[in-house]
DNA sequence: TGGACCGCCATGGTATCTCATGGGAAATTA
DNA sequence: TAATTTCCCATGAGATACCATGGCGGTCCA
């Protein structure tokens, strides 16, 4: 069964790099015998993508084993495979986030797990915040676009 | 056997949150193998959504599965599985309402349980009638207007 | 038809345990 | 050897699992 990642959880950053990974997520993760994370800096926002380490093996084996890798195949393999790193839990269900990670997705002294199903992600919690605003106000308009034409295209 | 969340049930919120999940709810959760409710703040209004997690599962799976997911599946991961939040049931059939669910939706300490079918929402008993009763003035104009101009497009 | 009994359900309270977090020792690397 | 990193233990707050109670409604029996 594939327990996805659901939920928002923020914890704290300690002078060390090390956050709790949340229970939920770390369950998820464990009951697939994996004992620690994947993680990769994300190529949609200012923010670390996480999974399961199976995920990455996953995605490598989509990718086609061609002498001349494809376009697309070899950005991914740069930007996610060769960006990826592993980082194991701890006794405590802890991971340590690498500094450059912590750099670029511009963290401090607390981290917001998002969980996106398949996928989670680790936010400032500010900047989730307005991203997440900025999100609402695409999807309200298109709510209010449906209202004026009478059209309704909801699932 | 009784599948879709029908009627509506007024209970208490205690201090710690809780809240007693209407039985005919319960029993068509628990009928599905589940063990407690999907919540997650509504996004048309000042309600809380709730729902079995298998709805949610479904939604993850209907998401393409790519490394570069579209902006429309990014604002459903983020403002529907992001924001949601698994609550079990207590031995007595009771969920803990998240504090900050609890404060977007204006609960203090009643909750109103209303079955919309599919899913059920969450509301302040007061905020409740107030939408019914706009709901209720809308038809009714609408109704006015359909007399007015000859016109019948009653389902 | 009236009354007593029984069971379900909402609700209040308490004990237990999990989880997030801090700190330090051991190991590793430069 | 000094600086870092990794592993392990300690702890307290918060969450959750469990137990208890009372009220309402329905049922069964006299």
């Amino acid at each position: 069964m594939l327990k996805a990642f659901i939920g928002t959880f923020v914890n704290k950053i300690d002078a060390k790099g090390r956050i709790s990974v949340p229970a939920p997520f770390r369950t998820s993760l464990q009951a697939r015998g994996l004992t620690g994370v994947a993680l990769f800096p994300s190529l949609t926002g200012a923010c670390i993508e996480g999974c399961g380490l199976d995920r990455i093996e996953a995605l490598v084996e989509s990718m086609h084993d061609a002498p001349l890798p494809s376009v697309d195949d070899d950005a991914i393999a740069h930007l996610i495979v060769g960006s990826a790193r592993e980082t194991p839990f701890d006794a405590g269900g802890r991971i340590v986030l690498p500094e450059d990670f912590i750099a670029k997705a511009n963290l401090t002294d607390k981290g917001a797990f998002v969980g996106k199903g398949r996928t989670f992600q680790i936010w400032e919690p500010g900047a989730l915040a307005k991203t997440q605003d900025a999100l609402m106000q695409r999807v309200l308009a298109g709510r209010k676009a449906q209202m004026s034409t009478g059209k309704d295209e909801a699932r």
